[in-house]
DNA sequence: ATTTTCCTGCTACTCTCTGTAGCACTACGG
DNA sequence: CCGTAGTGCTACAGAGAGTAGCAGGAAAAT
């Protein structure tokens, strides 16, 4: 089946994913509530059924309420778009986008050193699962 | 106007694109004999032009022919595709995304730390413009 | 100078995806 | 038993992308 990524999501969807990235779990009236525009229930239940179809989230049911939550966080998702790139366009070479990061100056040489030695000593830490 | 990511492009229009990113600059036909497909040389010229209107590529003339060359770099579109991801999704943040390839498992931290060294010392070789 | 050829600009049609929503059905609370 | 809340299913319009045809103009060929 086809690997969805989050950039291919509309403008709807990835607001409501937003929401339940932010409250962790939620029902479909919490979303609606949450959203600016005002939409009906159905609309709303409508983008959360497609975004549990393409693999976003999960849901359980409590009191015949669904209650959607995240299937992986924000970071997660984000880095598989990431990769999608990478897979796609750079060879999956993360140094040609880090490269084209610094030469668009999206991002400063110091502050991505300045990253990487951070996360490589916090995981460095942990047990390698 | 609004602002292109090459991760809203078609599968057509990236095949197209990496054609011409690989070719450096190429024509309508050139293109064509390139995708494995074969197309018509109209559907070939639609996609370049909507290539070109959505700042992917430019053209010059050169005897009466379109020879359309890249805009920006791969790598640098790549990047800014990567941006948008972290504008969208990470407030901004680039080590969000790290940290979630890193915990995705999608690239190794090491390595990560390896290639920041490596970009920051190559440009710091560089005198900053 | 005509005709032919090559390339462009413009238009168009179909399909899929997304935003948007209505409606019928069911299970639970009163 | 009946209303309410929440679900599943269906639908429709608009946008974008894949695909292509056709007319017009300029260069090349005869």
């Amino acid at each position: 089946m086809k690997r969805h990524q989050i950039t291919d999501l509309g403008e709807l969807e990835r607001a409501a994913l937003e929401i339940v990235w932010r409250l962790a779990r939620a029902s479909a009236d919490t979303v609606r509530s949450a959203l600016e525009r005002p939409l009906k229930e159905s609309t709303v239940r409508t983008v959360l059924t497609r975004l549990e179809q393409k693999g976003y989230l999960t849901h359980t049911v409590e009191a015949r309420t669904y209650i959607y939550s995240p299937s992986e966080s924000r970071a997660v998702s984000a880095a598989r778009a990431v990769k999608g790139i990478l897979d796609r366009y750079c060879n999956g070479s993360l140094e040609e986008v880090l490269l084209g990061l610094v030469d668009a100056r999206l991002v400063d040489e110091q502050e991505l050193q300045r990253l990487a030695a951070k996360i490589a000593k916090a995981k460095r830490g942990k047990s390698h699962d």
